[in-house]
DNA sequence: AGCACGCCGACT
DNA sequence: GTCGGCGTGCTC
C-alpha cells in the first residue's frame, strides 16, 4: 500500500489576508480521481464548515502535520489545466486578490451549476402555451381577477400570445412560476420543453477568400510572420490610424497561425460595439471561432467554454474575460482598441486583460499585438523603450482624406445668447447635410437621462443618502437614482427645503434630442444610448436602420464612436468636449483625445469629403487642437511630459491601497496606520513615493468610508509581496477589526 | 470573514 | 449556579 497522498489546495472562503495554500489528506477511497485543477469539498476552520476548494497540486504526505481530509470530489476531469492554475497563482501575486479569485475569474459561472437549478446542462426552455380557447380563457381570467390576480395576468397575456416561455411571462406580468404551474395543474395551459440554441448567433458570410494585403500591410504582417514561425514569446504594438485597416491584418496573422497548427484570442472591448469584426471573422474561420462575452447566457458561455477546451474551435473572440479562454496551442493574442478601459476589471480580481495576455503569450511562447488607432501611453512607451516592436500603419485605406475639423468657440456662442447644446456652426453644418441627403453623427460623452435635479431658489441638489454623490434623474422609470448603491425615490414634485419648482439641468441624450427637434423640425433623428439599446432592439438594429433609412442625424454616446463605417456620413459633431476634459483623473486627457480622434474618423469614409465640429467652451485647449490634427504623435510627446513630471504612469507604477469602514475617523486612522507601515517596510527601497490618506474620489459608498495611500514606484515582485504583506499585518491588528482593506496594482479608478 | 473558546455581568 | 454578552485568535 502506497503512502497517503496530500492535495495541496486554494480554499474558497478563504479571504485575502488568509488565503495561502491549505493541505487536506485524500483518503483511500478517493485515492487516484483528486488531480490538480479539480474542485472539491472540504471541512474549513474551528466549525469545519464545508466549503469549496481547488486542488493546485497532489504530493505525497510528509505525515508531519495532523491534515483534515477531503470530503468530496466535484469535477470528474481537472477543470483547469497546470498552465492555468500558474497563471492564477502568478494573477494572486500582481493583483492582489486569492488564488481562488483568480481562479474563479477563469472559468464559466455554468460549471457551478451543473447540478443545481436552473440546470446549465439542459438545453430546453419551458414554453406556456394556453390549452384552452382564448375567449374561454378571458372568462376564466375575468373570475380569477379577485383570488388569484396573477393567475389572471397570466391568462390574459396568453390569450393574445398564445405561447410564451415561463420566463417571459413573469418578465411582463410579474406573475410567479407557481401562477403559471397552477394554470398548468388545471388544464388551462400546456407546459413542454423546447429546445433553444445555446450557439450565439452570428450573422454568417459565405466563406470568404483570403485577403490581399496592401504594401503597407503586407510589411507589419511580414514583420511578424517570422515571430510565429519561430514559435518565440514576443509582443509588438500595431498603431494604425482610423481607417488603415489593422483587422485585415489580424485576419492573416491568425490565418498563419492556424497553418502552424496553432490558434488565437481576439480580444475587443466591447461585443456589441463589434458585430462586423464577428461576421467578418466567420466569414474567414466559418464554424471554427468561438464567440465569448458577459452578455452571453450561462448556458451559452459553458457551451462555448466547453467546444473552446476540446480544440473544436481555432479563434476565440470576446471580451476582456475571454483573456482566459482554454484554448490549446495558443500560438497569437491579439488586443483590438487596446487602449480602452474596459481591458481593466472594476472587481475582484482587479486585473489588466494586457498583464494577463502578456503571461500566457510568455507561458505558450506566443506572439501578443496590440491594435489601436491611439495607443495607451503605456503601451507606446513600452515600444519606444523596445520592449515592444512597434508597427505602423499610416495611411487611411483608399488614401482618404481626413475631414476638415472646426473648432467651435461655445463661449462666444453664450455671450451671443444661445444657451443651447447645439451652436450656430453645427446647426448651419446640419442643415447644409439635410439639404444635400448627407448623413451627421452628434457625439455625446455622457450617458443618456444623466440629468441632475436642482432647485434654482435655494440651490438645494438631491444626494444620496449612502453615497457622497448626487441623485440623477432617469427618464425611462421616472425616479431619481444613485449609480453606486442602487438607492432610488420618486421624481420629486417641489424642492423639499424651500417648497420651489425644481430644474432638470445636464445635456442628456433625451434633452438634446428634444433642442434638436425644434431646431430642425420633421428632420430624422436616431437615438443611441443606454435607454434606447436593450435585447430587442440592439445597437446594431439602430445602425442598420440608420444606414438603410438614410435617417439624416444619429445622436449617441460613447457607442456611435467605435468602428462604425458609414460612406453616407460627412459630418460629425461632438457636442461637449470639454465634460470629458476636465475630470480629476490623470487619464482623462488621454482619453478624451482617444474618443475625440475616434469621433472625428468617423466622418467621410466614403467618397465625399468629411467635416467634424468640435464644440467647446475652451477652444484653445491642446488636447482639443491636436485632437482635431489627428496628431496623436504630438499628443503622445505632451503627455508623456506630463506623466513623468507627476510621476506617474507609464513612467512609473502605481499600487493603491484602499480603507474603507463605517466610521470616517477610524477609516483615516486605519490609513495612516496603513502609509506608517508601508514607509516601514519600504525604506529600504528606492524611489517609492508614497501619497496620502487621500479620500477616494467617490468617498462614501454605501455607508462606508474610503480613503487611500497610493503607491509610486517601479513595481517589482519584491514591493508587491511587501505590499501584500502590509495588507495582512494590518488585518491582523485587532484596532483594526472593522477596516476592509484591499489593494489595486495600476488602479483606474482614483 | 466566520466560528469557537473564554472570561465577565444579569437572572432563574 | 448558568445563560449569553462580545473580545480574541485561528483557519491545513
Amino acid at each position: 500500500m502506497s503512502a497517503d497522498k496530500v492535495a495541496r489546495t486554494a480554499v474558497s472562503v478563504a479571504t485575502y489576508h488568509i488565503d495561502r495554500p491549505y493541505d487536506y489528506k485524500i483518503p483511500p477511497e478517493l485515492d487516484g480521481r483528486v488531480q490538480p485543477g479539480m474542485r472539491v469539498v472540504i471541512p474549513f476552520g474551528q466549525g469545519n464548515r464545508r466549503t469549496e476548494g481547488l486542488v493546485l497540486s497532489v504530493m505525497e504526505d510528509t505525515g508531519q502535520r495532523v491534515l483534515k481530509n477531503i470530503d468530496t470530489v466535484v469535477d470528474d476531469a481537472p477543470v483547469l489545466s497546470p498552465e492555468m492554475i500558474k497563471l492564477a497563482v502568478w494573477m494572486s501575486e500582481r493583483f492582489f486578490c486569492t488564488v481562488y479569485d483568480a481562479a474563479k475569474a477563469m472559468l464559466p459561472s455554468g460549471l457551478w451549476l451543473k447540478d443545481g437549478a436552473p440546470r446549465v446542462s439542459d438545453k430546453v426552455v419551458k414554453i406556456a402555451a394556453l390549452n384552452i380557447p382564448a375567449e374561454e380563457a378571458l372568462l376564466l381570467a375575468a373570475q380569477k381577477r379577485r383570488r388569484a390576480r396573477q393567475q389572471a395576468r397570466v391568462l390574459e397575456l396568453l390569450s393574445q400570445i398564445g405561447e410564451a416561455s415561463v420566463k417571459e411571462i413573469s418578465y411582463f406580468t410579474g406573475a410567479g412560476a407557481a401562477s403559471v404551474k397552477a394554470l398548468a395543474d388545471a388544464g388551462a395551459v400546456a407546459l413542454y420543453e423546447q429546445e433553444i440554441y445555446r450557439r450565439p448567433d452570428i450573422t454568417t458570410l459565405p466563406p470568404a477568400d483570403p485577403l490581399i494585403l496592401s504594401p503597407e500591410q503586407q510589411r507589419v504582417f511580414d514583420a511578424l510572420a517570422p515571430v510565429l514561425e519561430e514559435g518565440r514569446a514576443d509582443a509588438a504594438l500595431l498603431y494604425g490610424v482610423t481607417g488603415s485597416g489593422k483587422t485585415a491584418v489580424y485576419i492573416q496573422l491568425i490565418r498563419k497561425a492556424i497553418a502552424l497548427k496553432r490558434r488565437a484570442i481576439v480580444l475587443v472591448p466591447e461585443i456589441a460595439l463589434t458585430p462586423q469584426l464577428i461576421t467578418l471573422f466567420s466569414a474567414h474561420f466559418g464554424e471554427r471561432i468561438a464567440v465569448f462575452h458577459s452578455q452571453l447566457g450561462i448556458g451559452e458561455r459553458y457551451d462555448e467554454w466547453k467546444r473552446i477546451r476540446t480544440g473544436e474551435v481555432d479563434v476565440v473572440v470576446g471580451t476582456r474575460s475571454a483573456v482566459f479562454a482554454p484554448i490549446p496551442d495558443l500560438g497569437l493574442v491579439i488586443i483590438d482598441e487596446e487602449q480602452e478601459h474596459s481591458y481593466k476589471s472594476q472587481n475582484i480580481p482587479r486585473y489588466h486583460t494586457r498583464d494577463v495576455a502578456k503571461y500566457r503569450c510568455w507561458q505558450n511562447k506566443a506572439l501578443l499585438l496590440l491594435g489601436s488607432a491611439t495607443p495607451s501611453l503605456e503601451s507606446m512607451y513600452s515600444a519606444e523603450t523596445g520592449k515592444y516592436k512597434l508597427l505602423r500603419l499610416d495611411s487611411r485605406y483608399n488614401a482618404r482624406n481626413l475631414p476638415n475639423v472646426i473648432i467651435a468657440d461655445m463661449k462666444k456662442e453664450l455671450k451671443s445668447g444661445n444657451g443651447g447644446v447645439i451652436g450656430s456652426e453645427l446647426l448651419e453644418a446640419l442643415q447644409e447635410n439635410v439639404a444635400r441627403g448627407e448623413q451627421s453623427i452628434l457625439f455625446l460623452n455622457r450617458r443618456g437621462g444623466n440629468t441632475l435635479i436642482t432647485c434654482p431658489e435655494c440651490a438645494y441638489t438631491f444626494s444620496c443618502p449612502r453615497c457622497s454623490v448626487s441623485l440623477t434623474y432617469h427618464f425611462a422609470n421616472r425616479r431619481i437614482m444613485c449609480h453606486y448603491c442602487g438607492f432610488s425615490r420618486w421624481e420629486p414634485e417641489e424642492c423639499p427645503d424651500c417648497g420651489g419648482r425644481l430644474k432638470y439641468v445636464g445635456a442628456g441624450t433625451q434633452k438634446v434630442e428634444a433642442e434638436l427637434r425644434e431646431l430642425l423640425p420633421d428632420v430624422g433623428i436616431l437615438r443611441m444610448d443606454a435607454d434606447t439599446v436593450s435585447a430587442r432592439n440592439t445597437h446594431e438594429d439602430i445602425l442598420t436602420k440608420f444606414r438603410a433609412e438614410k435617417v439624416p442625424i444619429l445622436l449617441g454616446t460613447q457607442m456611435v464612436a467605435k468602428g462604425l463605417d458609414f460612406e453616407n456620413v460627412t459630418l460629425v459633431g461632438v457636442l461637449s468636449a470639454d465634460q470629458m476634459l476636465y475630470i480629476n483623473d490623470y487619464r482623462a486627457q488621454e482619453r478624451a483625445f482617444s474618443l475625440i480622434t475616434q469621433v472625428v474618423g468617423r466622418s467621410g469614409r466614403g467618397s465625399k469629403t468629411g467635416r467634424a465640429i468640435i464644440q467647446t467652451m475652451t477652444p484653445k485647449s491642446e488636447v482639443i487642437r491636436l485632437a482635431a490634427l489627428q496628431d496623436y504623435d504630438a499628443f503622445y510627446r505632451r503627455e508623456l511630459e506630463l506623466r513623468r513630471a507627476l510621476g506617474n504612469p507609464p513612467l512609473s507604477d502605481l499600487i493603491s491601497v484602499t480603507a474603507s469602514g463605517v466610521s470616517e475617523t477610524e477609516v483615516l486612522r486605519g490609513c495612516t496606520i496603513l502609509r506608517r507601515l508601508l514607509e516601514d517596510y519600504l525604506r529600504d527601497e528606492p524611489d517609492v513615493c508614497l501619497l496620502g490618506p487621500a479620500p477616494a474620489s467617490v468617498t462614501k459608498i454605501n455607508n462606508r468610508y474610503r480613503y487611500r495611500i497610493t503607491l509610486s514606484c517601479q513595481a517589482n515582485k519584491r514591493i508587491r509581496m511587501t505590499v501584500a504583506h502590509v495588507i495582512r499585518t494590518f488585518a491582523k491588528d485587532k484596532a483594526c477589526r472593522n477596516i476592509a482593506v484591499y489593494a489595486d496594482s495600476d488602479p483606474y479608478e482614483l
